[in-house]
DNA sequence: ACATATAGGTCAATATTGTTGACCTATATG
DNA sequence: CATATAGGTCAACAATATTGACCTATATGT
């Protein structure tokens, strides 16, 4: 590889982290005005995409460990955004769901990231948002 | 915002989540051989793209504090991947270079990333390359 | 009916990675 | 020469994760 596409290259790898990185700011700032944090949002963003998910199903999203789950679920019940129901097929199995609370909350949260991507999408047109998802699925289809 | 669309920008934001964490994990498996952390491959991508760049410049760039990127940063100036030396110009600022060896680490990293991005490049063409780092740009501009 | 497996919850110990505050040295500059 | 700047370092603390151990409740195969 030569040294100007190793630069090209490295520039894609600096846009990439930057990217995300201005990307997660703004939910960031809501969720300290409600003292939690971005774990909240992810089992919130997931939950609300998936509503009656099992706790197990959320696990293996995250990949996180059932423990380090348990803090951040057990406050986000506590606080009324989230409620844990047993399913009718197994009752061991807890079917998680929003609250209209924990809606809004999701909503105020990640509306702020479906809107820049709305926005921006629609300036770049929507054959060229379907370039943007095939690039991202073939960086995590990753074999 | 019909529930449509809205789903349809969820999927873009689970695909962005998704992608960066897998993006991530394989230079974490090698940093992990080595005994070091993400923050580590940071400041050597950093200092590779930018040899003689300054300490402040380098929290600038990672918006960490000069606290945080003590350690890290003493730990990789003891392991001998970087070096770090006064400037001609000012000698109270300390320009960071990458050692041999670690230009040879930074590679073994970065490169999983750059043959990633080169190859789903070469797949989707040079102009979708511009696209996906136009979109990028966007969303860094956050105005 | 009972042994075993599965889903989930919880506590404890520990590691990592960040924060802020405080204070040090060396060098540059008005 | 006073003051500002660049950088280094220690300490206290917070947050977020890990693994290990163990608990309850429910489902399922024999």
């Amino acid at each position: 590889m030569d040294k100007k596409r190793e630069e090209q290259l490295n520039e894609i790898l600096a846009l990439f982290y930057f990217a995300y990185r201005t990307f997660t700011k703004e939910p960031d700032r809501i969720l300290e005005q409600h003292g939690i944090q971005r774990v909240h949002h992810r089992i919130l963003f997931f939950v609300a995409r998936n509503q009656g998910l099992s706790v197990n199903e959320l696990l293996k999203t995250l990949e996180i460990s059932k423990q380090a789950l348990h803090t951040p679920m057990r406050q986000l019940i506590e606080m009324g955004y989230i409620k844990s129901e047993p399913a009718k097929y197994d009752r061991r199995v807890r079917e998680l769901r929003l609250t209209e609370k924990g809606q809004k909350l999701e909503s105020q949260l990640s509306n702020v990231q479906r809107s820049k991507m709305n926005e921006i999408f629609k300036e770049v047109g929507s054959k060229n948002e379907e370039v943007w998802k095939e690039i991202m699925k073939k960086i995590i289809d990753n074999e």
